[in-house]
Parts: C-alpha cells; structure tokens; sequence
DNA sequence: GCTCCTTGTTGCACCTGCCGCAACGGCGTG
DNA sequence: CACGCCGTTGCGGCAGGTGCAACAAGGAGC
C-alpha cells in the first residue's frame, strides 16, 4: 500500500540476510542510489539499521529490543514454548510452532537442536502453504471459505518430485490429515528433510496453531517419525489445553456444540 | 528524512509499548484515521506489526524471525554475552552493556535478574547522555570533538534532584571518571535506582563499549555497588581482551601511544 | 429490536514530499 | 595520481501519500 515503507521493509529483509553495501541495497530495490540512501538514513535513526564498521548496513540494534517487548506481546508463544522444549528434548529433532496470522500462516516459534543443520525456516516467516507440515495441519480444519481464501492465487510450485503440484490433490492430502489426526511433509519442499505435524485448537475449538518434528531424512526418515505422533499429540493437547481448549465428550462431537 | 518510514517506525514503537487500536495510533501520531490504516497495513503484510485476536494492533511476529539473525550480526554482544551472564550470576543485580553506535550510545544487551523490578531501559534505545553511567564511562575516554559533536543541543534536563544540569559540572564528572576508572550514576535519572559503570576498549585502544551494574537504592547503595568495582573491572578487562585488546605496558601509558 | 461506536474500505482531488539526476567532496585502494 | 565507492546537497517533476467523505459491517449496550 504505502511504497516507502515496503521498501523499508524490504530493506530490513535484505540486510538481514547479510550486512550490504548501499549501492547492492539500491540495485536490490531498483531505485536510485541517493532513494536508497534516504531511506536507509530514516532506518538509521530509528535504530532499525546501522552503519557498521566495515561501512556496510546492518540489522539494528533497536531489533533486539522491539523483538523481546514483541515475544511478550505473543501469548501463543509464551504459552507454548515450555511444551515445545520438552518435545525438542525428547525427540531430538528441530520443533516448529506456526500460527494463522490474519490470511497466512507464519512460524512462531522454533526449537533447534545443536549441532543440527539449519533448516529455511525463520521465524516470522510465512510457510510455504503446500509443502510444509504445518500448514497442512492448520488447513485441513478450516472452514473451506477460510480455506478457499488463503489459498486464492496460491502457486502450487514444484519444489522436489514428491510436491503436490495441483489443488486437488492437495484437498486430497487434506482430507488424509482429518482421517488420521497429523500431516506430514514427504521431502515436499526440501528434498532432503521431512516432518510431521499435528494441529493445536484453542477455547473455540478452532485449529489455530500446529507443531512439527522435523528432521533430516538421513537421521530419521518419516516411518521414524510416525513413530513420534504419540509424543507430538500428547504436546499439542498440552498446548491446546493451555489455550482454553477443552476435549470434546463424545456428545459434543456434533455441529451442535457450536451453539455452545 | 522520509516522512512515511519515519512514522512507520513511530508506530512500531508505539505498539511496543502497548498494543493499540488504529483510532489511538493516528491520534498519536496527528495523521488522519485512513493514514494510519495504510501505515498499519503495510507494516502488517511485511509482518512488522499484526492485527491480533482483539483488534488491536501488536509487534508482528517477522520482528522476532529479525532479531535472531540481528543478534548474530552484534558481533560485540555476541562477544560480550558469557562475561556479562557470569557478572549477573555473582553481582546479582541488573547488568547493562552499551555501545557506541554512530554519534549514539545505545544498550546492546541487559542482564535482569529474577524476580527484580523491571528497570526503564531497553535494548536499542538510545541512553540519556548526561545521567547514565555507561554513556560517562564512554565518554570521559572519547576525543574532545566527538564528544562535542554528541552533546551538541544536548538538553541536560533534570529528572531527580541529583541529575546533573549542566555542561561544566558534566565535564567535571567526566574529569572525575578518568580519574578512578570508573563511573557513577546517583540516581541521577530515576531516584530509587544508581549504579557504577567501566568502558570497554577495543583493539585500537578506543572506548567503544561500557558495562554497569545497576540496582535499586533499597537494595544495594552506592556505597555497595562501589565494592563492586574489581568484579567490574575483571568483567571489562576480559571483554576488551576478547576485542583484541592488549593491556598498556608501563611506557605505554603516556599520549604517545596515539601513534600506534 | 434499536442505536451508537469503531473499524475496514473505496474513490477522489490536492499537493506534499519522494524520486531521480547530477555534481561535488572525502576517503581508501591500486 | 587516478579510480571507485560513498555521503551530501540542490533542484524540478510527478508519483504517490494524504486528508476527506461516505458507506458497510460488526459489536456493545440498552
């Protein structure tokens, strides 16, 4: 909506991959050099970038800041993460949070593992609707017009052979995430890691939220990780708990219960 | 420089305080009620701020996914960080680290402890120049010029009745810190708090950094936090070693040493 | 049921303030 | 010394941000 402040956050974007050079920003944006500068000034004195040393652009230091106000603002967060620690400790794999945030579904939280590889996701991010575990999970109990909405122009791009390539296939994998209660990512983005996923609902039973387990195929591949659903439904109840969610008896298991 | 990035980052700053509806974030910011919207919306599609569950405005959950990397990026509190953790755990009280950052001196990092009241600092914000300890103990060792440039309309505005209200008695103060080493804040800024700080140096010998160990008047005075010193002293020390810097040999003490 | 309040949304006209350009100076490197 | 990179400044043009008004939708309160 407003250009400059897209470009701004585009900038914090490209800095944040690696400090750069004023005149690699202004190439990045496609501006002129001295729109870049400005727009890096405004950045500067609002403590959003800095000038390091080495004379190249930076995250800054306000960053920090923002974020630890921000983590208390996330209550989903703060409520999670002590069930997210104790999956990280007993399963050993890199754990995932993600949330509906508005139309898009974001990681929130991020357990990894020392010595484990890095795996794309960044907190903040948006998932990669089709591919990812999580996103999966959250979808599959939508109504279908939130559904619909989110994934309105969505490209199902090919990441590795084993994406889903076209919609209703992926309305397919849904369906299977409501039958057996997780999803899964079969190397669907990354040819080389894989995860499972089971959602989390808060005090109106809505799926608001999923956590994964992911790992490296070569350190566990996804039979190795079916094994884990257990551990995983037992921390995602814990969660969902926490948030006010109640398990539904058998008789509420009707749409009746929605009139509460 | 750009007025739409600035607001823009107002905003940011006024949702971390609190979350805010839209109405109270264009009254603060003396623009119209559909300005703000815009502002909002982008910044909440490039996940800077978000709408949350009650309709009012928060920290978007991409300032979180920022800080990680930025944090990799602070090479200094990266550096910094196990000193300052082990300071915490043996002075028990709050530990601050700030830096030179431009012609600012901003926090880099905070050590708080359990159970202690909050103190009004926060990490990226810009320290008030003529009250705190850390911006003393950086400054009595800076060049005349820079800190001329940086008090330049520097307002010496009271905040308790020991706050120091002008530039000669400032100097003096500064005098006083190169003279024992480290420097002194009396609740100069809020009344129930004082502290002690010491610079760190970097491997060109230059002040860049300071420490303090700040605490509550009610639980350690001055007087206190004064037999704090060697523990402060050994906290900086080892901080300006891992910089890369070398101790001053006798000889090197004299104004010669500024020839390298 | 009703009203009142807040918020999201859209269209439009005005004019601010951002953009691109060019030129100069400073600084470090080859 | 030349060259490249960067910060800075002034200026004209015009895109785009701003303010305004009007409407719809949802919620709270009565």
């Amino acid at each position: 909506m407003s250009q400059s402040i897209q470009r701004a956050a585009e900038v914090l974007e490209l800095v944040a991959q690696e400090p750069r050079t004023q005149a690699e920003i202004a190439a990045r944006l496609g501006v002129h050099r001295s729109t870049a500068l400005r727009t890096l000034q405004t950045l500067c004195d609002a403590g959003l970038t800095r000038r390091r040393a080495d004379g190249r652009y930076g995250l800054g230091y306000r960053l920090a800041g923002l974020a630890n106000v921000a983590a208390e603002q996330f209550d989903l967060r703060e409520i999670a993460r002590p069930a997210l620690e104790r999956l990280g400790r007993e399963c050993r794999h890199t754990v995932h949070l993600a949330a509906l945030d508005g139309d898009a579904i974001v990681y929130v939280d991020k357990i990894e593992q020392p010595g484990m590889v890095r795996l794309y996701s960044q907190i903040g991010q948006r998932v990669v609707l089709h591919t990812a575990g999580v996103s999966k999970a959250i979808l599959a109990f939508q109504p279908s017009d939130v559904v619909e909405r989110m994934l309105q122009g969505h490209e199902f791009t090919a990441h590795t052979t084993t994406t889903i390539t076209n919609r209703p296939d992926f309305d397919r994998a849904l369906a299977a995430v409501r039958e057996r209660g997780w999803a899964e990512d079969d190397a669907e983005y990354e040819d080389f890691a894989n995860c499972v996923a089971m959602p989390v609902r808060d005090a109106g039973d809505s799926v608001v939220a999923a956590v994964s387990i992911t790992s490296l195929r070569a350190s566990a591949d996804l039979g190795t990780l079916r094994g884990l659903t257990p551990l995983l439904a037992e921390t995602t109840a814990g969660i969902s708990r926490d948030l006010g969610w109640r398990p539904a008896g058998p008789e509420t298991t009707d749409p009746q219960e929605a009139y509460r």
